[in-house]
DNA sequence: CTGAAAGCGCTAACAT
DNA sequence: ATGTTAGCGCTTTCAG
């Protein structure tokens, strides 16, 4: 099946093959009879324009590269459902590159997207240091986004939820239902989530007890760390665990499981994110969920102003307010 | 930042683009010397060949599109980690996209890949019927293996785990363990995977309990139905659940404790799949792992090998093994 | 072993 | 409104 060409459908319509080009592409006005006959012969021939020769000649791929830690993360899954749709509705592909929270992975995909010449790239930084440089020089070359975590300060746009918004309805909600003595479970990597959190948690803990911003157990971001975490805290004596996201409220529920602790009853938990097991624990977990289908949208939004204008403009970070989403996991005690 | 090009590295390295295109692409024997001076010219200028222009040339992109029915069933995230990491290490990128469990936008995104000329397909098909004809059509054009699931015979080559024999593991473990009114939870679809899995367990239940094949409730691959299926069997006092993926044992564990039901100790629970919140879950649900990263291998390997050998060969159905994973929820009884 | 030259399929000037 | 022509950057004959 030898692939049919413009020059194929400009034969077969009886014109030429800039003529059938301004037809299918629709960059000029073309008369409607000729019109007519060039999208009836692409169809006969079932036409399919090649997108590599267009790429070459009108330098842009319509396509956009991003670059993720870790799929298997389960926060990133919907991520990339948004954010591919978003961005097929606009036309463009997806090339993707899951770099396995490994920095040198991350510049060597980043590179490789490059020189296959994406339009733009969409990058969640693995690390907040040493993802820097490659970001960076990448930010130069084309239009590029960062996703949920930041790598430093002046790097390029971004878009992420405002964490501090989001712990600050965490706490709220704790002093509302009437609990005091409130722990942290968190992540002490210097990752942008990390941090914002556990500052966010320090500034507004001292409101509810004066020794909560001290009480605070720090590890990374996974449902392993949440069980060991609970050991840590436990002679304190908590009411609350505030968990720095959901997969640390997850190990923390088991582990409060096994030490024959009541949730929520003895003691409350929370998460951050809402990831799907939020909702399946048992109790399902009081969490901060992140309006992904926004964050998607604004980033590709951000891409197509950047795409189009040339590049101008002041770089932004948006952030976007995330909603308290109350599970049993808190539920006030009678 | 204006792009170098093969001119310019030849330019500096006075020799032609020609060599200088030999000398990076290693199709033919270059002087040492020669060679040496064009790799300089290329790292100093910071070359970075342009893949367009050379798919274009080549017939070839270096691409491979993957088409998933929905990222965020919690099967795919592990699976396309380990595709996109093999197929990253043979130099390949991949053009990701997301049906939504739409076989039109599925067709769509197929078609949108094949324009952008894609060396070689992935596709988990949305629908074992009308995911079909845009499958057939695009495995004649370029290599395609069908993977996880099926969608109709002599369409492509194949990867998926053996549903058969992972039922028959878990039959043969509640067996073991003393079960013997044993229900089926399962997904009334055609889809490969819940065909299978349906007619293992109909053939294999018989073993325990002649009435055991009948005892079915069907739905759909859910958390929902699950909850919703417990209620339908409950009637027939069953000693296991067997599901027909993890999502839908999950579900069984929520409504099991809901209606105060002990787990292992009046109903055993199995799942499949091994997704990460079989672990997770309390109990810990015991179930069939599938070999991602094997069937990851297996189907990198076969696109190898079309791409290679120009199409040529038998179809080929490769089924691989699956393992059993035993935890809490099958714990045999005191 | 190396260079000159011919395109891959398409778009964008430049003509008409 | 349409046609002609010149490449985009690269690989690949074909000569030397």
């Amino acid at each position: 099946m030898a692939d049919v060409t413009l020059r194929d459908v400009a034969r077969a319509s009886g014109c030429s093959v800039a003529t059938v080009s301004r037809v299918l592409a629709g960059t000029r006005p073309v008369g409607p009879e000729t019109a007519r006959r060039v999208r009836e012969a692409a169809e006969a021939l079932g036409y399919r324009p090649n997108q590599a020769a267009r790429a070459l000649r009108s330098r842009s791929t319509g396509t956009v590269g991003l670059v993720l830690p870790q799929i298997t993360n389960p926060f990133y899954p919907a991520l990339v459902r948004e954010l591919t749709h978003a961005l097929h509705a606009e036309g463009r592909a997806v090339l993707f590159a899951d770099c396995d929270d490994d920095p040198k992975a991350e510049a060597e995909y980043i590179d490789d997207l490059l020189s296959r010449r994406v339009d733009a790239l969409l990058v969640v930084p693995a690390d907040e240091h040493r993802s820097r440089d490659a970001v960076a020089a990448a930010a130069a070359r084309v239009p590029l986004v960062l996703m949920d975590r930041g790598c430093g300060p002046g790097i390029a746009d971004s878009v992420a939820v405002d964490n501090a918004a989001g712990m600050a309805l965490v706490l709220d909600h704790l002093a509302a239902t009437g609990r005091r003595r409130v722990c942290y479970l968190g992540a002490d990597g210097t990752a942008s989530a990390a941090a914002e959190r556990r500052a966010a948690y320090a500034a507004g803990a001292a409101a509810l007890d004066p020794g909560a911003p001290g009480r605070l157990a720090l590890g990374g971001f996974s449902v392993e760390w949440g069980r060991a975490a609970v050991d840590l805290v436990w002679d304190a004596r908590p009411d609350a665990l505030v968990c720095a996201n959901d997969l640390i409220a997850v190990g923390a529920l088991q582990r409060l499981q096994q030490l024959g602790a009541d949730v929520p009853g003895d003691v409350a938990v929370t998460g951050f994110d809402d990831i799907p097991m939020a909702a399946l624990a048992a109790p399902g977990i009081t969490t901060v969920r992140q309006p992904v289908a926004e964050l998607a949208a604004e980033a590709t939004q951000l891409l197509g102003r950047r795409l189009a204008g040339r590049g101008e403009g002041p770089q932004r970070a948006i952030r976007l307010a995330p909603e308290l989403v109350v599970r049993e996991s808190s539920a006030p005690r009678p």
